[in-house]
DNA sequence: TTTCGATTGAACAGGCCTGTATACTGAACG
DNA sequence: CGTTCAGTATACAGGCCTGTTCAATCGAAA
């Protein structure tokens, strides 16, 4: 029962590569089972037998493309000392890890409302644990560290990548201005942000 | 003739704010003509007689909105004569108002996909209008200039401000933070960014 | 060679959407 | 008071989707 069991896989992956393609081309929230069936060339029952619903085809599906495109290892980074360094590191890895695979990450970010909750907590998570990482003991110091969290959340994101380079960067210009942005806010202390919050309404 | 062609302009105008508050909730690509006549409590036959489709639509959508929340007066920046001071009166007035507006804001243009091409591209015009303003006559300065925009066309965006204050900031603090990023990339001279762009892809 | 099971093909009922057509109501208008 | 016409009610044909059922293939396994 080895070959049997291994057309069956091939079957499998040919619906997790057609949701793969669906997903990285119209998006998530436009992905329907119906077309998964089509690109793969499988009847829409056939993909009901290998998949309850939407949810756990995005769950293979993410498995699957993550497999292929490793992600930069964050943990690696913690070896580095000081703040700048790291961010230099962390914001260069991940910029140019963006140059690679964003085309295909695009559509499904924009899409992260149509994602499983559970998925979305799971990437929630990560930013933050990645954020935790290149903050090192830098995160936690009261307001400075609130506000460092802060841009380094939003300096690491896909949307800064895609949002400097749209606008004529090249991907090691924003990474390096990005990884800035960081630095200045970790060191400079700002005038005008130093007293508490304001009240007013954010 | 009054008071009939006063009536059919309520009508309209039902029709446009139900447009409006779907726009605004479940986003542009999740709204349907058959959604908007129920929220406006009419027939479909009706949308039909007063829009000939969604962008008509939308066209009305958008303009009854930005009657109702007129944007920052981009002009009246230029009279400041310095980028610095521009930067943060820009960025402190576009971020007060995503205070205000962002709620709806946020499905418009997370769902920037399906509007029509021409809202899309006029959109596209006034962000490039807006990053002429505040660049003043630090545009076109060869690479610097180059890399100002980009940085102006990311500080000003709804997603960074949404990003940030998402992060924990508050909305002035949000400012301040975008508003040096794009004084430090036109003052400093960023090493490692001296030469050309880099050869490798973006 | 027979059995088992993955896959197919066709069909159903239901949902929500589109665009169009018909006849009807009711109120503003002249 | 009768006409006009915006809006109603209802219907049709068509599209794409869902989840489910049934009988029919077809190939690997025993």
């Amino acid at each position: 029962m080895r070959r049997r069991a291994e057309l069956v896989d091939q079957t499998r992956l040919r619906i997790t590569e057609a949701a793969v393609r669906l997903h990285t081309t119209v998006g998530p929230a436009n992905t329907s089972i119906a077309g998964i069936a089509e690109v793969a060339g499988v009847t829409r029952l056939t993909v009901y037998r290998h998949f309850a619903d939407l949810d756990e085809i995005f769950v293979a599906c993410t498995g699957h493309w993550r497999a292929l495109h490793p992600a930069p290892d964050v943990a690696a980074w913690s070896s580095t000392p000081d703040l700048p360094s790291r961010a230099r590191l962390a914001i260069g890895e991940l910029f140019a890890w963006y140059a690679e695979v964003g085309q295909d990450l695009l559509p499904i970010y924009r899409d992260i409302d149509a994602w499983p909750p559970r998925a979305r907590e799971r990437r929630r998570a990560e930013a933050s644990a990645m954020a935790d990482v290149i903050l090192g003991d830098a995160a936690g110091t009261g307001d400075l560290g609130r506000r460092l969290r802060a841009v380094v959340a939003h300096a690491t994101s896909l949307f800064t990548w895609r949002s400097l380079v749209d606008g004529g960067l090249t991907t090691p210009e924003a990474a390096e201005l990005a990884a800035r942005w960081v630095i200045d806010a970790g060191s400079v202390p700002v005038p005008g942000l130093a007293g508490p919050p304001e009240v007013r309404a954010t």
